[in-house]
Order: structure tokens, then C-alpha cells, then sequence
DNA sequence: ACAACGCTGACGACGCGTCAATGTCT
DNA sequence: CAGACATTGACGCGTCGTCAGCGTTG
């Protein structure tokens, strides 16, 4: 009775998602989801009856891993789509039940995923740069033109006073 | 004789560059540059006899601010040309000849800027965060699988070495 | 029967890439 | 006169936005 009892049947509850929940958990439209299973980004999700799709929690992991190689790394879908194919290699990989035959395999498997992960961190470590800078550029430009507006508002204020003596 | 003499004329030398030269130093193709000209991005630069465009160190260094909003920043080129007519702005602020008269509208351009200039900052800061965390996670990931493929380096030799006995 | 939600086309927009046919010359 | 360089269209592609017309219902 202290046994774990789901709060459904006795199955592993795994949620699912419609495309609507989806779309608002993860920030992209309905319709970029459905884009993104077209060209072979997301795998086709599993589907009810009527034909509504359902996503699962590493469905939304992965649309939020696309969202950030695209958006914040600038990378073009295509390369994605060889990246999180990379990365379904290492789902493989841990989920592989210990083969130790093709050891090799296995390898290469790794050394890819370590080449896409070292062109990621280059990219990366290059934009933190670059934005670094413009951080810095901005407060500068920032700092004068408050100072500028200072400047003015009080100009005008002296002409104000100037006006009423 | 020891006056200023200029390489050229006796002008000021303003320096032009053909469109291939500037599309060379601000990693630009030509094409882009006149769609950005057509896109009312560029003010549409001189042109010499024969219709050659020819571009000022303005132009470049607007090319390369216009290139940091799109890249880095994620903002659309709609977006960016707001931005860089309020730039105009502040240039025309500058090379105004203080005329003191037009102080109320003077400060409305100051604030316009140090309003787009505030966005840009958010921007900034928000992708500098999440690029840190990235930053920190791909490292890490990297760390993990590198060291899978050491242990899988390890594991091959070994059974080379049996393989031997 | 109803609202809310989802489905599949199809067309359009943005930001350029890429010719092609032609003209210019820093 | 050759060769590099530039000009204006025009069409195409990637990445979705936005209907329209219709079916489903977590």
C-alpha cells in the first residue's frame, strides 16, 4: 500500500501534450512545431484518434534545444537537424544496453558528438565576446546622451526662469 | 611647405570605396548592401559617372553597426532601420549648429535615443545571460563525453591487449 | 448544438543568394 | 582591347505567418 500508486491507471505516467500546450510552454507557434516535424527536426509525435498530435517531455526538451541553437547561436535549421541528430545518437548510446561488441562504433558515435558540441562552445564563446563589447559600447553611448539630456533639461529650465523675471 | 599638403587635391580627403571594398571590409555581399539601400537601411550613397556607387567610412561604420543589431541582437531589419534613423537624429544633433532655439525639440530626440538605446541594452543583457548558461552547460556536457570517450579508448586498447595474449 | 481546439493545404513576407544581360573603368 | 568590376531586374530559397475550410473533443 506505501507502494508508489499513480493517479491514473497503473502505468508509468507519462504526460502528453497537445500542440496548443506545447506551443505556449516552449514560446514557438503551432505552426513552427508542425514546420519543424515536416523537415525532420522533431520526429512525427504520436497522434489520437482524430489525428491531434501528441508531444511528450522530451519532445518539448527538444524544441527548446532547437530554439536555443537557432536564436541564440544563429545556426540554420539544417545544421540543427544534423545536431539533434548527433544528439539522438547519444540518446542511443546511454540507452544501449552495454553492446561492448562495436566498441569502435560507439566511439565514433562520441567522437561526433564531441566535434558538435566543440563548434557550439566556439560559437558561443565568440558571441559572448562580441556582446560583451556591445554591452560596454552601449552604457558609454548610454551615459553621454543622459548626461546630454541633462544638459538640455536644464538649459530649458534657465530659459523658463529667464522668461518669468 | 610645411603646411597640411593633401595627397590628392587640396580637399579634405574623404575617403570612397567602391561597393566590392566595402563589402570586403564589412563581410557584406554586394547584393546586401543594395537591398539594405533599397530597404531605406542605407541613405543611397554618390555614384560616380558611370552609376558606381560609392561608399564613405559612414557607410562602413553603419553597414557594421546595422550588421551587430541583425547578428547579434536578433533584431529584423524593420526594427534595426527605426534604430539607425534615430542615429540619424543624433547625428544631425551633433552637426546642428547649436541653435538654441528648438531646445524642447532637441530633447525629444535625445530621449527617442536613449529609449532605443535602453532596449538595445535589455537585449543585450538578456542574451549574454542566456549565452553564459549555455556556455556552462556545453562545457560541461563536453566534459562528460570526453571523458566517455577516454573510457572508451581505455576499454578498445584493452581488448586489443587480450586480443594479443 | 456549442466552444475550443486541431488538421492540412496554400499563399505571402522577410532577407537575402544567384544568375543573366549589360555597362564601366579608383 | 581585355579583364575586373559594377549595374538593374528577376527568380529562388529558408523560415515561418496567416488565412481558409474542415474535422475533433485531453
Amino acid at each position: 500500500m506505501t507502494s508508489p500508486a499513480s493517479e491514473d491507471q497503473a502505468q508509468a505516467k507519462v504526460a502528453r501534450y497537445q500542440i496548443g500546450e506545447v506551443a505556449d510552454r516552449t514560446g514557438v507557434t503551432q505552426r513552427t512545431l508542425r514546420f519543424y516535424e515536416e523537415k525532420g527536426l522533431l520526429r512525427p509525435p504520436e497522434r489520437m484518434d482524430g489525428g491531434f498530435r501528441l508531444y511528450s517531455d522530451d519532445d518539448v526538451q527538444r524544441i527548446e534545444y532547437i530554439r536555443q541553437l537557432q536564436q541564440y547561436l544563429g545556426f540554420t535549421l539544417a545544421e540543427i537537424k544534423e545536431m539533434v541528430e548527433a544528439e539522438d545518437l547519444r540518446q542511443q548510446i546511454i540507452s544501449t544496453f552495454r553492446p561492448d561488441r562495436e566498441l569502435p562504433a560507439r566511439l565514433e558515435r562520441v567522437t561526433r558528438i564531441i566535434g558538435a558540441l566543440e563548434r557550439q562552445l566556439e560559437v558561443v564563446d565568440h558571441k559572448v565576446e562580441a556582446l560583451q563589447e556591445m554591452q560596454g559600447d552601449l552604457r558609454a553611448k548610454l551615459d553621454r546622451v543622459t548626461t546630454r539630456r541633462h544638459e538640455l533639461e536644464e538649459a530649458i529650465a534657465e530659459e523658463q526662469s529667464q522668461k518669468k523675471s
